[in-house]
DNA sequence: CATCTTGTAACC
DNA sequence: TGTTACATT
């Protein structure tokens, strides 16, 4: 239930969007021979034909309903087509939807606050995008209207005859109210985003365009398919006026049927005559106000800035004589059930940096005999621990505890009708704690005999973690050999979503010319025409469909490109396109140790009869024919190959780097678990609990100057706004020439080396600029002990560089000639001067690892590294952490993922932080008088 | 015990 | 921490 608050603001403008027949929408783009078709998504068939869970619009004129089983969509509608959901593991697959709902959000959260609701719908705060559309280019000096705009719906504007000469009246009259207009404006981008979405992901959605959460979401379903519907101020009251309360959102329910039936309520107008505490009253204090609220078409509800789920679940139900009777077969479907759950975090924590803190279990089940079913079975959680086989044995230990509270005494038989796992609790993440592992390679041999009893060399190795699209099944042990092997198909798959650029020259060689086993390494390239593709004459591609870029960058958990112009209006980017490139010249192994079959098959599902790619230690000719310019992407499976007579093995999974962690991953729990943590999870890594004593006290201490608590109060005040505006300019301006700004990127990094003193691991925090516009960045506990300052800044340097290097590859995709080395800017000459010179103290594995990577930058003149005294203000190493200030700030400002209000948090952070120091500093002074 | 799966949020 | 409602039911 949204919490009542009064609208804070009426002239929000927020859009809700819906995607059209989602499902359906999904599996016509995988088919296109179904468009226009009459389709329904269904979930498994072999009991009356499914159920029906998406239908498309040409089915809904037959009758055709969700829910509906299969044969009974065929009976009313006959010739519909079916498409099934996909399967893993015996159960529904819902995957590909997530991460088409994925490629919609990325687009979607490109113009404002963004806040997935479900796996098709998003709301936006679109506010500030028309105010500033409002002052700059208002819809009544637009000579040229989107037309997808004209053909939205107007609530309140009378029909015309030419309806779309009549909306542009209306989004462009130069006499409405400002509410209007702002409204005109949100639909003139949204009419544009779903035009970008349209021409991304070849979905259509349709949107609502409306002063709040609740008429937006209203509107967006108002008018469907693929349109669009504005509801101004004035058309609220008459629309409320004959709505059915049913349609309101959350009145769906027995809410509903209770204002139904007991208040005799039938549309939402009708609740307009019931006093605030009478709904009170009846339906408790914050219900009833929301109720009090609805009827007025308040909502103040604010549109969370989320686009990544809270939780991540899976389950399945065993409907009548398929209800599970032995713990044994419990076992078998809650493995299954952890196994996806697995992955799905895993895939989490490899993409978006996150860690599930907590697992919990869901079952439901009866006891034999029992005609009326007193008790449920309860659910359980605990601590979640990463690895598929603790998630299985933890599940396992929670089914029990659970059957055994829900069987009481007694010792009848029971039956289990559905099983669910989740993890919640999901955290943000220091980013860089994995990466570390990239720089570490395993020892491997430089030769390997494989299947056919060839010897061919090992061109390299590589830690990879299974994922959704590199499941256990593609992982194979040969027999003899100490490493397992990759399927180059998944391995490519896999390896789409990381991005790895090829500047050495490597060798590459045809899958087609296959003569013994090993592996590839998958890549993405940019291919532009044929410009590309003279890195080899022997590259295969093999990709279904091209893949634009904004779906690479999601992927990549990159920020979207249009920063990137920004930075970028006199140099005309490339257009390009991603496609996956399968090269195969690097042997690439997974784990170092061999796992061996395990008797009992359970865990071992169907093998591979053969490896997917064949490689020899000697370069077979390149292909003979090189790929024309333009040439689509080839989609020739791979060859097939004859049988080879070894067995190959699968194993579970050991490989799950998380379980490498180092022990000091645990600064990742809360610092107090009873605490409630704000809506910024940085709380989770930097928080004053965590603070050393003496700094606590300080922090208390400060209490005579009123420190502002968010960044509108900041701005009122002169004197922050001042401090403000200095830092601004140091980290801004001081960047930022207009003139001719150099074409290279630059980065700072900070590290509080002191502003964790109780567990002695610094907090560093890095952002990069290219052309004074910031690109990314980010702040993280670094994971472990610095022994020094000078130390801990260079660990955070070794990860703007990394980010750097990032920078420095997309540009370079996007056709950008870099004119300087980029610049990383640092205000410890002692971290410089390590990461510049060859020797150093003795170091632990890790760090001479990270600091051999920063040095081959800079040797190759990768990166320059700049001393920025610390007079510059940008860096002043004070013990005051800038993340607990900002992570204060952030808790108030709600929304740090826009550029525009981290910068507002880090200036103002900055400030504060300054003001600290010199706080600090005469309180030391005085003491030593 | 045959509408399945999965996500959010409030309340306790 | 566990339960319930709602969405899409
Ligand atoms: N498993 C399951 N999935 C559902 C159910 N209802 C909807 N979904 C899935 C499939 C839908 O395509 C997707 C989005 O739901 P929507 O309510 O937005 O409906 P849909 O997009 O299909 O049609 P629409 O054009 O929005 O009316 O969520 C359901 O009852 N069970
Ligand atoms: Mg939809
Ligand atoms: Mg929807």
């Amino acid at each position: 239930m949204p919490i009542p608050r009064p609208d804070p603001q009426g002239d929000r403008v927020i859009a809700h969007v819906d995607m059209d027949c989602f499902y359906v929408q999904v599996e016509q783009r995988r088919q296109p021979k179904l468009r226009g078709l009459p389709t329904a998504v269904v979930q498994y068939n072999d009991w009356k034909g499914g159920g029906l869970i998406a239908v498309s619009y040409e089915a809904r004129k037959f009758g055709v309903k969700r829910s509906m089983r299969g044969d009974e969509a065929e009976m009313v509608c006959p010739g519909i087509q079916l498409v099934q959901v996909p399967v893993a593991r015996d159960k529904a697959d819902l995957n590909v939807y997530r991460s088409a709902g994925s490629e919609v959000v990325s687009i979607l959260s490109t113009k404002g606050r963004c806040e997935r609701a479900s796996i098709d719908e998003v709301y936006l705060d679109l506010t500030d995008a028309a105010e500033s559309m409002l002052s700059e280019v208002p819809p009544e000096a637009l000579e040229d209207i989107d037309k997808v705009a004209l053909k939205s719906h107007v609530l309140g504007l009378s029909d015309d005859e030419d309806q779309e000469k009549n909306v542009r009246g209306w989004l462009c009259r130069s006499d409405a109210l400002r509410q209007d207009k702002l409204l005109a404006c949100g639909a003139i981008i949204v009419a544009q985003l779903r035009g970008d979405v349209l021409k991304e992901t070849e979905f259509t959605c349709s949107a609502g365009i409306a002063h709040n959460k609740m008429l937006a979401k209203l509107a967006s379903g108002m008018n469907k398919p693929a349109q669009q519907t504005i509801v101004p101020s004035s058309a609220v009251k008459d629309l409320l006026a004959s709505l059915p309360v049913k349609k309101m959102k959350q009145l769906g329910g027995k809410l509903g049927t209770s204002l139904q039936i007991d208040l005799e309520v039938n549309t939402v107008g009708d609740l307009l005559k019931f006093p605030e505490e009478k709904l009170q009253e009846r339906y408790g204090f914050n219900t009833g106000t929301w109720l009090w609220n609805v009827a007025r078409g308040i909502c103040g509800d604010e549109v969370k800035g989320r686009v990544l789920p809270k939780s991540h679940g899976c389950g399945k139900t065993f409907p009548g004589p398929k209800a599970l009777k032995t713990s044994a077969s419990v076992k078998h479907w809650l493995d299954q059930l952890c196994e996806e759950l697995s992955e799905r975090i895993q895939l989490d924590l490899d993409q978006n940096k996150r860690v599930a803190h907590t697992l919990t279990l869901h079952a439901r089940a009866f006891k034999a005999g029992d005609v009326e079913p007193h008790n449920k079975f309860p659910s359980k959680s605990c601590p979640l621990r990463y690895g598929v086989n603790k998630v299985q044995e933890d599940a396992k230990r929670l089914f029990d505890l659970g059957l055994r509270e829900f069987l009481g005494s007694h010792s009848k038989s029971w039956g289990v009708t559905s099983l669910a796992v989740s993890a919640s609790k999901i955290l943000d993440t220091p980013s860089h704690i994995l990466s570390i592992y990239k720089y570490i390679q395993p020892a491997y041999p430089k030769f390997i005999t494989v299947s056919n009893g060839d010897t061919t060399p090992v061109a390299g190795a590589d830690n990879l973690q299974l994922t959704p699209i590199l499941p256990l099944s593609s992982v194979l042990h040969v027999l003899g050999s100490p490493f397992n092997l990759l399927s180059v198909s998944h391995l490519t798959q896999e390896r789409a979503s990381h991005h790895i650029t090829l500047r050495q020259p490597s060798r590459y060689l045809d899958s087609v010319h296959p003569k013994s086993i090993t592996v590839a390494s998958g890549d993405i390239i940019p291919v532009s025409g044929s410009a590309d593709i003279h890195i080899t004459s022997s590259i295969t591609l093999r990709s279904d469909h091209k893949t634009h870029s904004s779906e690479w960058h999601r992927h990549l958990g990159r920020p979207p490109l249009n920063i990137l112009r920004k930075a970028l209006p006199d140099v005309s980017i490339r257009e390009f396109t991603y496609h996956k490139v399968v090269t195969s010249a690097d042997v690439t192994f997974l784990e170092d140790q061999p796992h061996h079959s395990q008797p009992s098959g359970s865990l071992l599902s169907p093998l591979l009869p053969r490896p997917d790619v064949l490689v020899t230690s000697n370069l077979p000719p390149p292909l003979s024919t090189p790929l024309p310019p333009n040439s689509p992407p080839l989609t020739t499976p791979l060859p097939h190959k004859p049988p080879i007579t070894r067995v190959y093995t699968r194993h579970p999974p050991s490989s799950t780097i998380i379980w490498e962690m180092p022990s000091s991953y645990d600064i990742l729990q809360p610092a107090d678990s009873t605490t409630t943590s704000t809506a910024h999870p940085m709380t989770n890594y930097v928080s004053f609990h965590r603070l050393s004593p003496e700094l606590r006290q300080f922090a208390l201490s400060l209490s005579s100057i009123t420190i502002p608590t968010s960044v509108q109060e900041a701005l009122q005040h002169l004197g922050w706004r001042a401090a403000m505006d200095e830092e601004m300019f140091a980290l801004w301006g001081l960047v930022y020439k207009p003139s001719s700004p150099p074409l290279s990127p630059s980065a700072y990094c900070d590290t509080d080396y002191a502003g964790s003193l109780d567990d002695r691991r610094s907090t560093s925090g890095y952002w990069t600029y290219f052309r004074g516009h910031l690109i990314t960045w980010r702040s993280k506990k670094q994971s472990v002990v610095a022994r020094s300052s000078a130390e801990a800044k260079y660990r955070s340097m070794t990860v703007v560089v990394s980010e750097l290097t990032w920078l420095e590859g997309l540009l370079d995709d996007l056709g950008v000639k870099l004119s300087a080395p980029a610049t990383l800017f640092c205000d410890s000459q002692a971290a410089i001067h390590i990461a510049k010179n060859h020797v150093f103290h003795e170091r632990t594995k890790h760090i001479e690892v990270d600091c051999h990577f920063i040095r081959e930058k800079v040797k190759l003149k990768k990166v320059e590294l700049m001393h920025v005294p610390a007079t510059e203000s940008i860096y002043k190493v004070h013990s005051i952490s800038i993340y607990v200030i900002m992570e204060k700030l952030a808790g108030v400002l709600s929304d740090v993922s826009s550029i525009k209000n981290f910068k507002l948090c880090l200036a103002l952070s900055l400030s504060i932080k300054n003001f600290k120091f010199h706080e600090k500093l005469s309180n030391l002074l005085s003491r030593e008088d």
